[in-house]
DNA sequence: GCACTGTATTTCGCTGCCGAAATTTCGGCA
DNA sequence: TGCCGAAATTTCGGCAGCGAAATACAGTGC
């Protein structure tokens, strides 16, 4: 991944050496180092953001999980409790489907055991008989209220260790990032 | 949080500093603004990073599911050929549990299809008899090698939008961050 | 040697997700 | 009104991931 042809840029860092100016190396360091060999011709920069986002994604999501865990609530159960609750409390399955990025049937399976648990009630939609329905009950709402301090308290903590200009700058170059990706379809 | 919400395009609300210098807004712009009103007190640019590294991360791992299909393969599939080819064709399983970030039961069940198709080995070690040889085999090693270049394009194409200079400094920023996520547990 | 603690890997049972097909309803159009 | 393609949701079959327990072995202290 992330091969780069020819770049003989002005930054002329030795590769088996790319730390900060603490000298600190993360694991993605020491991966890189063992792709050099293999896969010469790599852009390190590339490949070091690409999967340092990968790791760090994947690392609070386990926190989310672990964290939530202490309410009684798992991650996807959150996660649709949070999507639900940023639509005021109703939407419906497609509405869903499309804010958590899941196949249909996952969203069937969810709303299953959320309505199991009285966070949700699904009413067959007066209006359009082909909808359905979701509402956020008294009790999800409060499940999802208890949980959401712990959530972020992990991000603000990593993403704190950041100067507000550093957060800034990551936030910037991460939206031009992004603009390449949802510009292109 | 990160990774979810309304995917309608929004009511362009103005918030200052959710844009760049050229004043396009990317989706996650679009998220913050609707979650502000519920949830003041969120660190916009926190908030913002995650969201894109999530969805980035999430975007890519389509792309790599979608264009490595072309050659046979999964994305897990991929990914754990990958892993082996940067550690030199063999390892043992704890060492893919680590790189791969999977529980050690999800090892077992990636080797076991692989091997069934002919991509690896599995051989008892001889010096730790705990231990097992996983062998990229070289039907595993043509493979893996096939669908190599496809799953850098994308990474290229988007992350190449960014000058030398802000890929090295994202990269760095990443570390940062990853540092104290390493670090202390 | 022997018990004990720690490590590597597998097995087992369960859960969630996905793709595809089926079902019901909607909206347009003849 | 009657038909037809599109949309919303569910059901079904299958697969991958996980946690916990089981198994096998290594290393250490006695």
């Amino acid at each position: 991944m992330a091969e780069h042809p020819p770049e003989q840029p002005t930054a002329p860092r030795d590769r088996t050496g790319s730390r900060d100016r603490t000298g600190a190396r993360d694991w993605t360091d020491g991966h890189l180092d063992r792709w050099q060999p293999v896969l010469p011709g790599l852009d390190p920069d590339i490949e070091a953001s690409v999967t340092r986002m990968s790791r760090l994604t994947r690392h609070l999501g386990r926190v989310r999980e672990q964290g939530v865990a202490d309410y009684g609530l798992h991650k996807h159960e959150f996660d649709t409790l949070h999507v639900l609750a940023g639509r005021g409390g109703h939407a419906a399955p497609s509405d869903l489907r499309a804010d958590l990025n899941l196949a249909p049937a996952s969203v069937t399976g969810r709303l299953e055991t959320l309505e199991r648990r009285g966070f949700v009630l699904r009413t067959p939609s007066t209006e359009d008989r082909r909808k359905v329905d979701i509402v956020l009950t008294e009790a999800g709402r409060a499940a999802w209220q208890e949980a959401l301090d712990v959530v972020g308290r992990e991000e603000r903590r990593l993403l704190g260790v950041l100067s507000e200009e550093e957060r800034r700058t990551l936030a910037d170059l991460l939206r031009k990032v992004m603009l390449a990706q949802e510009g292109e379809r």
